[in-house]
DNA sequence: CTGAAAGCGCTAACAA
DNA sequence: TTGTTAGCGCTTTCAG
């Protein structure tokens, strides 16, 4: 033994022990490095004894390839990286899911952030995803409509396309300013109009609109939606019937309690998403107001929960989990192989899909 | 070729454009690499003069460090590791975010990967992840009990160690053999004990224990701590009123509606965790069993739907994010730095609370 | 306060 | 089939 004089490699003694490298192995194997390089990545030919010696000296030293100077070397990282608002949030989880598989599938590792909304963490993860060299970094979710903001992101995203890799919007309207990115949006608008329309088939004219951060885009679509089919069908929007607010339970919730403290002057409720519909379901399970014989519910997602609530939610499906897998797909084809005709600043739209379950009737007749 | 010619850098030309290095700042702002490095670290003094000449040639270049070759000039990557089964299971889901939290708070990314409840890939994802040179790799829920995957769990854990990683088994017991692990459980079998005493004190004797696969050490707690109890009261056994089975809504939906077929044998139900107990309300809804007048249902895990399902589920809160936090924590004091006296191998122990909602009545006298 | 130079561990020509 | 060697981009002594 030539370094380190006592305790073998990997005995686990106190932190810090040097590691064993290439040079460690092709010594111990009596091999130099480049063919201890090659039985690893199993890239070129190696006499099948070399082989064996060599990954005995592997095993017996508990060597385990440094992806850094692999990665130095000019390997790809093989990282996406994914930045969310909340994990908890299944919303978010799933599109988390769908991106985590489709790394995964690919050979890669997941890089997972929250900026708990906030838009500066953001910036500062995509950098910090940008340092690792990920091949994708892409970013989910609604988006503030900020001048600054978006000037910053585009500066992120010409950095990041200048070293191959790609920004991916998901979920969120792609920042103009012909910045390099891809994206993945899924029929937001459509999806509110559908459910609204709903409503207004089945005979509502009085529609509360609950919830959605006035100043995220997410929430923007889905009131333009609700917006819209009541236009078409000629019902006069009413100010007061409109209340956004945050994306949820407790905003739901709260308000949902207030405005029926002070006589509800409507007959169905849209909630902004699931979550706040949740919130609103249970203020009105609290005044006695019965879903849906005296005011009808819906909601937007489709979340699990839509499914627990009684009277079972009627809502938006979106292929979360595909938009995901998309998103990294979309990403990886669009800026390293041109083996694909791919739009390397193509938008990817998914469709969305009106769920009708129990939670809405017609209007009460009075 | 061995420079690329045209367009400048960060011009957002075709993928595979040469990054902006160290070197290429130094020279645009005349001075050496060291100097570079200095100003990025701001852990050595450099004239104010001399930094802003390298910042602005930083901004103009575009200049990202390449985290890879700082981790290989010996740099901690800033990194920790998690490993779920699923990331859209809100148990994990808590756990995720506690750990990612944490990472953050420590200036850290997160690299997070999927199982599916597959042992094979979790061994592969502690794998990768060593590759990375991750501080410290969370092993996140229960665990199945297999000789081999132990060992080879423990082997993974020695390498780790010796390059001064830890492995963090959270929520799962710890692998023997000395293997150089960190560990944060919580009172797995004292919540379940605690519920099945709640119900045995409301009068239950008749207790159906739903759900939980039985390889898993998670389920076999739970189990325990409701036989204990049924024990101590003196309560004989019935293996007919033991129904481990998957952890999912739709193995607690069918199974009970099975049950429910051939005339129930109980007055409560025990649920091995809250998606389970939301399968089973809804075989009892269907089957116009009503909760808990007819029959009491209890659950596990306090995850948000316990609070939407309709009686409310009383069942028994686990701190997970709270978990996720001091599993980075008692990782990342135990291996690196000795500045406090942290137990190096210690486990932490974590409480869990009963829950009290409206899942449980005293059973209908006949 | 700043520069020169020696690696960190691995891969990929280029030779043999 | 295998070995030699030149980097990859950054940090960090050690000298000015």
């Amino acid at each position: 033994m030539s370094r380190q004089s006592s305790t073998a490699p990997g005995s686990g003694g106190p932190a810090g022990q040097r590691r064993a490298t290439v040079v460690d192995v092709a010594r111990h194997a009596g091999v130099s490095t480049a063919t201890v390089s090659r039985v690893m990545n199993r890239n070129y030919p190696v006499a099948a004894a070399t082989r064996e010696r060599v990954e005995a000296a592997m095993r017996e030293l508990g060597y385990v390839v440094n992806a850094h100077a692999r990665a130095l070397a000019g390997v790809s990282g093989r990282t996406v990286g994914i930045i969310v608002s909340e994990l908890i949030d299944p919303f978010y989880a799933y599109i988390a899911r769908g991106v985590e598989r489709e790394a995964t599938d690919g050979d890669r590792l997941c890089l997972v952030c929250c900026t708990q909304g906030d838009p500066q963490r953001e910036l500062a993860f995509i950098e910090l995803m940008h340092e690792r060299r990920a091949d994708a970094v892409v970013l989910v979710g609604g988006s503030v409509d900020d001048r600054d903001y978006k000037v910053e992101l585009a500066r992120r995203a010409r950095e990041l396309d200048a070293g191959g890799s790609k920004l991916v919007l998901c979920g969120r309207p792609s920042i103009g300013n012909g910045a390099p990115t891809v994206g993945v949006e899924y029929d937001n608008e459509g999806g509110a109009f559908a459910l609204t329309d709903h409503l207004i088939t089945q005979g509502h004219e009085r529609i509360l609109y609950l919830g959605g951060p006035p100043g995220l885009s997410t929430a923007k679509d889905r009131l333009a939606g609700h917006r819209r089919a009541l236009e078409l069908r000629g019902i006069a929007r009413d100010p007061e019937l409109e209340q956004p607010g945050a994306f949820s339970r407790a905003f739901g919730y709260r308000r949902m309690s207030e405005l029926l403290r002070q006589g509800p002057g409507f007959t169905a409720v849209f909630a902004a998403n699931d979550i706040v519909a949740a919130g609103a379901a249970q203020a009105m399970e609290e005044a006695g107001v019965r879903v849906p014989q005296d005011v009808s519910l819906v909601g937007y997602d489709d979340i699990p929960v839509a499914q627990e609530l009684r009277p079972r939610l009627t809502t938006v499906r979106i292929p979360l989990e595909e938009m995901g897998r998309q998103a990294v797909r979309v990403a990886l084809n669009g800026g390293d192989e041109d083996d694909w005709r791919a739009p390397t600043t193509g938008t990817l739209r998914l469709g969305t899909q009106l769920v009708v379950r129990d939670s809405v009737a017609p209007p009460q007749r009075r």
